[in-house]
RNA sequence: GCCGGUGUGGUGGAAUAGGCAGACACAAGGGACUUAAAAUCCCUCGGAGUAACAUCCGUACCGGUUCAAGUCCGGUCACCGGCACCA
């Protein structure tokens, strides 16, 4: 009977919903394991091909801990706020609460299609008022906890979009979203206070298994640098102070520099001889965009200030202050030391200002033609108290100086910055905070939360910088809950991130109203276990929700210090011509036409068979059809049926090997090796000619978290019981039953392959050795030499080393 | 520029801890079955070389360590990702 896809998928799908077999249950005596995939955000054009690879890797992994006894929690829900949509929305007129609805119900039915066992009871939207609720409670205790604050600020703003970005949303000067130019605007933006979280977010990265590119990934975007702040003295009186990771080298800095909205050039005015060419210089910087700062980083330019000038607080030389635009006022005191012998970039200015240029650092090439940098290898010079001395040895030592001089002291600076919270659009959770005259800002009491978005006429971006919830003056308007006066609502709404940074806390208990979760559910499934996604989101969304839990997990809510105990990332589908898929580039695959020609468990095969899983592959159909005939190859064994309740001792050794090796490969995400085992086991079934119950049974079950439907469906067909679901468990195998008692060796003469021996696994070394010699092969080769060596590998290989008699 | 990753047949990719390079598939070619085709099954499949063996070469490139290197070390090139004047 020909496999027939399209009557078994259906089938098995309606079963296991209407018994639930998938919902989790919060306490239950078995081991609990909380699988995660990142929510998918429900976009217009439908799912694509490269969806379901994460989906079923964590399914397949999700599967087999059913089968092992676990209590599973694999939840699914929408990222449902956000701009396509929006866009979507305004230009065809419809509104967007309806556009999310109509796209969550076409990725809902193309996911359930797939046999995904997810807990569709625990789905969770974050657009849903009932959900978003909890998204601006947490807000509310940012607030209440100083995290979040309102700043007027040069922010990231996006001319396409109309609406202002975090840092980490604008990648080379650009949207990172619509890829539209991005400019400096100053606004007043809400901001959380990330910040006081950089050195938790990196240290606690120790208490997690994520892949090393991620952490690292992170800890760069974090940037943690060990430094000291010193003060210069001016002429101007004012002290001017400065960050440095180079403190050694202080007795190098021949000039200093400040950035071009440096506040001291406003106060120096008066002092400043040149300052028209001062002024001039801060209009064209900040005329450049941030990006157009970097572009140019070759071309150092720079105006000296007339007027003012600063003392080298360990020499009492008189050095001279230049405003440049090298130096960013974002970072550090905004103002620097400039070492030209020691610092590229100084160096650089110095060349072209026709600065001096003093070593410091002995170790280099000649310090006039290129800076030396290196800090493990040089020795101190030119330095007084520091001569002599390595360089971290000078950075100790120079900083108790200045610490007990009172003129500096250690300093740990971040590249972090604060997180840009606000956006002026209509299609986010709205911001819980009303503005009143007397009282400034005020959270609005939780007994009214959800503070639902309104529903508006036009909800068009606004050249004006202002949320289309600006002109809702009915909504807007308001009174205080503190004082009930007269008072405003924010109309600025939160950015895409919000819903997402805490969205796996919800799953444990989606339908509380009265908290995000309640304590017990928060106790019992504690954190997640295995999390899985996108490299793309290291610096974003994955950065952001541990921020949002370690704020959670400091205020009482949540029982453990981080999101996610361990954190995988699978590669990109590719076009078939290795090209991203996109639809300009017309090289998509709709999973819907494969799961229809081929089926779900197909596709799902072929996903999983398609390479490494973290790393990018291209679309093959024509390997999907592989992955079809090892399907039908499957099925066919009912061909072959015979009796038996035990696996024959001619293929035990197979199937425990087989046993081993897909079990371990699951658990290392090698899921492409583990199908390679499968079908290496079917090859070896079909030689074989025939496949007793109970094979049949160990290699359905085997097969089940990778194709579930076809295996439930042979299970059924061949009377092996209730069900693979309802009755299975992951087979164990034996290591002894692993290990060949006779195995094939090679015998190699000077590292050159003579001749293959099959010897028993536990012979002795001589015995082997006296073998290989006899070989014909061997014999020749080492006839007339002097033996040198002979090496036994156990298991692998011998090798005898000749040479040449005298 | 700095940090990280990758480079293996016609293709996707295997190779535990330095121990038989190319598992498992796809594609291609040949054969069986068939009136024929599809499907299925069997065989071949890195290169040179041979009637067939033998033999030699081969994991981006150059060099090194080792009895033995895709794997380790030094250098080069290419591609991918991240950061990018962060003092």
């Amino acid at each position: 009977m020909k496999y027939n896809h399209k009557s078994v998928e259906p089938k098995w799908q309606k079963i296991w919903e209407d018994k639930g077999v998938f919902h989790a249950e919060t306490n239950s005596d078995k081991p609990k394991f909380f699988s995660l995939i990142e929510f998918p955000y429900p976009s217009g054009q439908g799912l694509h091909v490269g969806h379901p690879r994460p989906y079923t890797a964590l399914d397949t992994v999700s599967r087999k801990r059913r089968l092992q006894g676990y209590n599973v929690l694999y939840p699914i829900g929408w990222d449902a706020f956000g701009l396509p949509t929006e866009n979507y929305a305004i230009k065809n007129h419809i509104h967007p609460e309806i556009v999310t609805k109509n796209n969550i119900a076409r990725f809902k039915k193309q996911i359930q299609s797939l046999g995904i066992s997810f807990d569709w009871s625990r789905e969770v939207n974050t657009t849903d008022p009932d959900y978003y609720k909890w998204t601006q409670w947490i807000f509310l205790q940012l607030f209440k906890h100083d995290l979040a604050y309102k700043k007027e600020m040069a922010v990231n703003w996006c001319t396409s979009c109309k609406c202002v970005l975090a840092n980490e949303e604008v990648v080379n000067g650009v949207c990172e979203r619509c890829g539209s130019e991005v400019v400096r605007r100053v606004k007043s933006q809400w901001m959380l206070r990330i910040t006081k979280y950089a050195d938790r977010l990196i240290d606690d990265l120790d208490l997690v298994d994520y892949p090393e590119r991620v952490k690292l990934q992170q800890k760069n975007w974090i940037g943690r640098s060990y430094g000291a702040e010193v003060e210069f003295d001016t002429t101007a009186g004012d002290k001017l102070v400065v960050y440095t990771t180079r403190p050694d080298t202080l007795y190098g800095a021949t000039y200093m520099v400040v950035s071009p909205e440096h506040p001291y050039i406003e106060k120096w005015a008066d002092q400043l001889k040149n300052l028209d060419e001062i002024k001039a210089y801060q209009r064209e910087s900040a005329k450049k965009s941030d990006f157009e700062r970097t572009e140019m980083n070759k071309d150092k330019t720079g105006v000296k200030l007339e007027g003012v000038t600063a003392i080298n607080p360990v020499n009492g030389r008189e050095i001279p202050i230049f405003i440049s635009d090298y130096v960013l006022i974002s970072y550090g005191t905004g103002a620097i030391m400039a070492v030209p012998a020691h610092d590229t970039r100084d160096w650089e200015f110095a060349k072209k200002f026709n600065l001096p240029i003093i070593e410091v650092v002995k170790g280099g090439e000649d310090i006039q033609k290129e800076a030396f940098t290196d800090c493990a290898t040089g020795i101190m010079v030119n330095s007084e108290l520091l001569d002599g001395l390595s360089v971290e040895d000078a950075k100790k030592k120079i900083i108790e100086v200045l610490t007990e001089k009172g003129i500096g002291h250690q300093k740990v600076n971040f590249k972090l910055r604060d997180w840009v919270f606000s956006r002026q659009r209509y299609w986010g959770e709205p911001i819980p905070i009303v503005k009143c005259e007397t009282c400034g800002y005020v959270p609005i009491p939780e007994s009214e939360l959800p503070l639902k978005l309104p529903m508006v006429e036009s909800y068009e971006p606004t050249d004006t910088g202002e949320s289309p919830l600006a002109n809702m003056t009915e909504w807007v308007e308001t009174t205080c809950p503190c004082c009930g006066k007269k008072a405003y609502r924010e109309t600025d709404t939160m950015p895409q991130w919000a819903g997402s940074s805490w969205y796996y806390l919800r799953y444990m208990d989606p339908h509380n109203n009265e908290a995000l979760a309640s304590k017990e559910a928060l106790d019992y499934w504690h954190q997640v276990d295995w999390y899985n996604g996108g490299m793309e989101h290291t610096t974003l969304h994955l950065l952001y929700s541990r921020f949002w839990h370690k704020f959670l997990y400091d205020i009482g809510v949540v029982p453990t210090k981080e999101p996610y105990a361990k954190r995988t990332s699978h590669g990109m589908i590719l076009g078939a011509n290795g090209e991203k898929m996109s639809k300009s580039r017309g090289n998509v695959v709709n999973p819907d036409d494969i799961v229809n020609e081929y089926g779900a468990d197909t596709l799902r095969m072929y996903e999983m068979f398609i390479g490494d899983f973290e790393k990018a592959a291209p679309w093959s159909t024509n390997s999907v059809r592989g992955c079809r005939k090892f399907i039908e190859r499957f099925w066919n064994l009912q061909d072959m049926l015979i009796d038996g309740d035990t696996i024959r001792p001619e293929l035990e050794k197979d199937f425990h090997k087989t046993i081993k090796k897909v079990g371990n490969d699951i658990e290392n995400i090698k899921f492409n090796t583990a199908i390679a085992a499968l079908m290496a086991l079917i090859n070896t079934i079909y030689a074989n000619g025939k496949i007793n119950k109970k094979e049949l049974s160990v290699f359905a079950i085997l097969l089940n978290p990778f194709a579930p439907h076809v295996t439930e469906e042979v299970w059924e067909a061949c009377g092996l019981g209730d069900g693979i679901l309802a009755e299975a468990q992951w087979p164990e195998y034996d290591e002894s039953k692993c290990v060949d008692d006779t195995i094939e060796i090679v015998a190699q003469v000077n590292g050159k392959i003579k001749a293959k021996l099959n010897i028993a696994a536990d012979a002795a070394q001589e015995d082997v050795l006296a073998q290989a010699k006899a070989e014909q092969k061997v014999a020749d080769a080492i006839n007339g030499m002097t033996i040198v060596k002979e090496i036994y590998i156990k298991g692998r290989l011998v090798n005898i080393v000749v040479k040449p008699q005298k």
